[in-house]
Parts: C-alpha cells; sequence; structure tokens
DNA sequence: TAGTGGTCTAGACCACGCA
DNA sequence: GCGTGGTCTAGACCACTAC
C-alpha cells in the first residue's frame, strides 16, 4: 500500500529543500504552480504543506507565500535555547570564549555520531554568560564530512544559523536529555564555580530537516535563577 | 472579525467535552452527526477534529470513530512521566510511600495556584523508586475546590488517571521547569541520599483542557543513569 | 489589480472495524 | 454490509500583500 499522496508530495518537498533547489528565505511556489507540476490538486498540494508547516519546516504567510525557514539568529535562540529565568523570560546567552579542535572522537561520541571508532571529528567548546555571569560549558561535536566548520575566525553565538548559512544544514529538530551532576573539573574551571556545585548536564542530538543526525553535544548549565523550560502536549 | 468557523467549532467541543457531555472513553458524534447538528458543512467539522488531534485532545481511529482520550495508566505515565535511561529507555516508577495533607499554602504555591495568600490547600508528598532504588521526591499541590483528592486510602500510580476518574479532570498539558540543585534535606531523607548530592529539580504546572491550571508540583529526581527528555521541534 | 494563502463547501472513493 | 474516519478532487469566496 502506497504512502497517501499528500505525504509523497512532503517527502518530495523536503528533498528539494535538502538539496537545496528551494533556499531558506526563499518562497516556495504556490500551490496552485506545485499541483500543476506535481499533477495533483491544489487541495493535495495544501495538505502537504499543511504537515510541513506544522512541524516547522516551512512558513506560510498569507498574501505572501510558502517559505524556507530561515535560522536566524532569534529563531535558533528562542526555538532551540530552553534556558528561561523562573517566570519564562528567555535569557540572551553573552559568548565568552570558544576553541575549535580537531580530534579522535571518544568512543561515546563515535556511536552518537555513527562514526567508526576512532574517526577525527570537530569540537567546539564554548563558554557563555548568562545574566552577566558565565554560566555555561558546552562541548559541541560535530562530523567533519557533514560540518566542516573551520577553527579559524570567531563564530557567531547562533551556531545553527552559521550551520544554515556557511553549510546549508538546516537543524529542524533535537532531542535533549537532562540530569544533575556534580560539576566536573572542566566546567568548575571554566565556569569558575566551587567544585562540587549542582549543575544541569544536557546531552543533545541536532537533526535536519531529512531526520539525519548533524550534531551532538553535552551542555552543562549552572542554573542558579535559571532553569531549562519543556512543555508537555 | 469573528474566528473561523472550525475555530469556533473546536471551541464548542471543547466545551462540551469539559462539561462532561462526552465522556472519556466514549465516542464523539460523527463528523456528519456534528455537521448536521451544527449546521456546517463534514469538511469543517473534519478540520475541527484534526485540530484537537492535533493537541491529543481527541483520539481518532479509522474505521471505529472519534474519541475522548482516557488517561490511562500508560498514557499518564508515557505522555508526562519523562525520566528515562540513558538510551531513552521507558522507565517505570514504584511507589515507596505517600501521604496527602491539607494545609495552608507556602507564598510561591498560593501564587502558583492563584489563591489568595493564606489559602488552604492539598499537598501530596510521594517517593517512588526507579530502577529499584529510591529515585524521586513529588511535593503535589491541589486547589481542594478544583481537586480534592481525598486523604484517605492509597492512590495510584498514575495521579492524572485518578484526576480524572474521580474527579472528572483531564490533564492536557503541562509546563515543566528544570534546574539542578544540591539536595535539600527532605529529599536526602526520603531519598537516602548523602547531604548535598546534585539532583534535578522539576517545577511543574498542569493544565485542563479547557486551559485551567489544576495542579502544580515540585518534584526532585536523583538522576543516576536516568534523565529526563525533551524533544525540540 | 493581481496573486497568495485561508476558509468553507460538496461530493467521490478508499481502508478499516465490526456485527 | 454498513458506518466510520482517511484521501482526493473541484470550485467559490475571503483576507492579506505587493505593486
Amino acid at each position: 500500500m502506497p504512502a497517501p499522496l499528500y505525504l509523497q508530495i512532503r517527502e518530495t518537498l523536503i528533498d528539494r529543500m535538502a538539496r537545496g533547489e528551494f533556499r531558506p528565505g526563499e518562497a516556495l511556489p504556490s500551490e496552485f504552480a506545485l499541483a500543476a507540476e506535481l499533477k495533483v490538486s491544489q487541495g493535495t498540494v495544501r495538505k502537504a504543506l499543511d504537515t510541513l508547516a506544522n512541524d516547522n519546516l516551512v512558513l506560510r504567510r498569507q498574501g505572501r507565500g510558502t517559505f524556507v525557514p530561515e535560522t536566524t539568529v532569534e529563531r535558533a535562540l528562542f526555538r532551540f535555547f530552553r534556558l528561561t529565568g523562573p517566570e519564562g523570560e528567555s535569557l540572551i546567552p553573552q559568548p565568552l570564549s570558544e576553541k575549535v579542535t580537531r580530534r579522535t572522537a571518544p568512543a561515546r561520541i563515535a556511536e552518537r555520531l555513527g562514526l567508526a571508532d576512532g574517526a577525527k571529528v570537530l569540537r567546539i567548546r564554548r563558554v557563555r554568560a548568562l545574566n552577566g555571569a558565565p554560566a555555561t560549558l558546552e562541548d559541541i561535536w560535530l562530523d567533519p564530512a557533514i560540518l566542516p566548520v573551520r577553527a579559524e575566525g570567531a563564530l557567531p553565538n547562533a551556531l545553527y544559523t552559521h550551520y544554515q548559512r556557511s553549510h546549508g544544514i538546516s537543524v529542524a529538530r533535537a532531542e535533549d536529555w537532562l540530569s544533575a551532576a556534580a560539576a566536573p573539573r572542566k566546567v568548575e574551571k571554566a565556569l569558575g564555580c566551587p567544585a562540587g556545585t549542582p549543575v544541569l548536564m544536557a546531552r543533545r542530538d541536532a537533526f535536519d530537516i531529512t531526520g539525519r543526525k548533524v550534531e551532538t553535544r553535552e551542555s552543562w548549565f549552572l542554573t542558579d535563577g535559571i532553569g531549562y523550560a519543556a512543555s508537555l502536549a
């Protein structure tokens, strides 16, 4: 039994976005144009576009068109940066330091990125401040075959924007796994907190629009008046 | 400008579910029956039902009908209990102890429940085990005017099932706010962990289908091989 | 004014569950 | 076999945007 037409069209459109035929910020063809091209009714195209809009894979604006989302700094920060104040106020992280290194993947990282044992990967280690004080240490691990981030030159605060602009990779979805731990030594040093301070530890896998894993990271957060907001529906 | 028809119908259906006209586990009238009753086309009713299904407020099953979701134990546990093993394996909490008390609301709780300062509330304090060891302490705060949970008799493991069966309240949505802390004394005592153990602290507000806040809770989790799973789309 | 997505309708046929 | 929701089509009109 074949998948419904509208789901086939959905996949077609995802493919075309992924291979860069429709680029971030650009409008897709109109519903009628797509319907004519794909030889289905406009209603079927609409249903496909609705499911994409629902997953934040396209942006529909009445009177204007259907757009491939741009990973703007604001979007990246609000959608994928979940640390807020106690009443849910957004916080804006301030970069303090960052360093890109090429190294052999630790076993757990190689596994999470689906690479062979001993593969070379890139690690971005960065420290950011919240409310003026150093509060986050992030180790971001990348497969250079997918995201060959260059070590030279400062990276922007919103990494996902950089992935899209410089490497054509749009992060569409992420899965976080949170636990509490005593700050490891590297966190103590980076954030200047006392030995054994309880910190929020987050493991994240991030995926592009085709569902491919493009990043894995390990982050540590000082949660003094700060928390990770999650919504369950 | 009035809201679109299908949204008005959505609200009508939510109202009717909330006032118990359609009960959990029961089927709603068919699309055609609703269309005839509400004097709109079947397609419009369908669109309303689709938005409800999308928010998990109804359950659609081809060939059978559209159902008001029952908060089964499984559903409550999988949807609103987010602690998993490192690979995302679900864990099933085992109740160890629980106590319901009536007391004056602490200021922060009164505020979160929208009650006057000094109002009387119910507190359920319970301890549960994961993987065989005590791992969670939960303080659940209720407005007795909404959820007059009785102190006598054991409560089921899945509280939200109890809210629905015994009080007609269906929890539809929750917002969690997570931070890390050194275990407070009550957590040390309840879970038997050493002083100062880092624990995951979760603040939750839970809402019914009409959007009314029906519960607030504060939980502490030992995260040894355990984490809180969150999905960002 | 022209073109876009948003709403609403009407009707056909399909896939599924059940008696 | 019948009733349900799921898919697909066709067409009308509205609301918003751009020119």
